[in-house]
DNA sequence: AGAGATGAAATTGTATGCAATCCGATTTTC
DNA sequence: GAAAATCGGATTGCATACAATTTCATCTCT
């Protein structure tokens, strides 16, 4: 399993150690949304800043690109991506084919050393939730998003893994861009059901509760807030 | 829709003209077989072969890797993917996950023209399946693939639609490492029967029928063929 | 003869240079 | 004064140069 806290898991083997370290950290900093949708990430800064040259930080683009993470346009640069609400519709159309097979399967799995990191995981994000300042809500927002990776991982399916890698990631724009309470990524309780029903072994039942979790979660988000920012992108095109 | 017959599919929007070239024409050379599995893609090679520089070859590789096509190893090159056969399984499971709920979308968006399409596609592979001789057995391998992705792009989700592409293409590795028949990708009347499934507008018939061929591809399988060449790879490690 | 050492050729990883393109601001024109 | 044109700086796309690593063949020693 994948330990709950760690950084992003590695891909398929070590490959580009640089790259791959300057991926993740990316990778993380858009997920907890220190970086919004459509920031500009310009190759010569990123590279000064982790001091690779821009050969190095374009591999990193181009991979953060083929996870939608990023948006490359050609001889204009990379951004953060932003989702329109028609993409955000089909990340959770993909997320409702997806987890629920991933959440049987999880169930036929589970270990006890599984349902213990689960406990562990809920009680991380039970306080994360109690507390204040936007650290601990950045905390909370990745938090919400590894607990849907734990699932992934525990059925077993690498790939299937990988396509869940992205689908929260991207999630996780889609509610930054379109989510309206608070609450969004925190139907808490809902976590703790899904694991009740991962304890008990009834795959029927986890794939339901997660079918309505990512129903909640979607029904938090009001498309029509035109996101805070398609700034530059809006007036081009 | 995606012609039946042309080139793959763009990706997102054009990004990189020339490296999208050079992938595309890698993923149909490996998905036609007319690379195998273990092959080595020599960097200078393929660029003097497009007329490019390594810098776009190199882009190009990363794509491919990402697709799982290619396996990247760090100071040894860029080699065809050579799947074990655990992730041979983890492949048809993750095409069993996402291909039934694809074909019951499918059954509700299919047109009159989709079904012509269709029509048309079929009557391609029954041709291609007739004909003797290794070009025509290489087009109806990638016209089987292509029935499966006709079917992805009726169903009107991008992200399915590229993981599907995905998982295409690496079955097409696996049956060229696994298959022990001739007949592996060739069910030719099960096509048609999903065909007729969504004609029916019957979603849960055309899952149904789309889960048990992939059940039969799968089954004309044998694992225990260690594929015809693990080669240095398999001294190697 | 076979196991190991040695070195040259081939190949990849990364940095850098240059041309092409884009962006923003100022200037020009009407 | 507003629209268009112009220009400089910034940034990307691509090729290339060089260092690090691997590969393969030859040589050495037992």
């Amino acid at each position: 399993m994948n330990p709950a806290d760690g950084a992003l898991p590695v891909r398929d083997d070590v490959q580009d150690d640089r790259a791959q370290a300057i991926r993740d950290a990316l990778h993380n900093a858009i997920v907890e949304r220190r970086l919004s949708p459509g920031a500009k990430l310009v190759e010569t800064e990123v590279g000064e800043l982790f001091d690779v040259s821009r050969t190095v930080v374009r591999a990193s683009l181009q991979m953060l690109a083929f996870e939608g993470l990023v948006k490359i346009e050609r001889n204009r640069g990379a951004f953060v991506a932003h989702p329109t609400p028609d993409e955000a519709r089909q990340i959770f159309e993909s997320r409702r084919v997806i987890e629920p097979e991933i959440a049987e399967r999880a169930a036929e799995r589970m270990t006890e050393a599984d349902i213990r990191l689960f406990q562990a995981h809920l009680k991380d994000e039970e306080r994360l939730l109690a507390e204040r300042g936007p650290n601990a809500r950045r905390a909370a927002i990745k938090a919400s998003g590894d607990y849907h990776l734990m699932l992934a991982s525990v059925a077993a399916n690498q790939i299937l893994e990988r396509f869940m890698r992205e689908l929260i990631a991207r999630s996780s724009l889609v509610i930054a861009l379109y989510g309206q309470s608070g609450a969004s990524s925190c139907a808490r309780s809902e976590h703790a059901d899904i694991l009740d029903a991962l304890v008990a072994r009834d795959g029927k039942k986890a794939a339901e509760v997660i079918r309505h979790h990512i129903d909640h979660i979607e029904e938090d988000l009001d498309y029509k807030l035109a996101g805070n920012a398609p700034l530059r992108q809006a007036l081009r095109l």
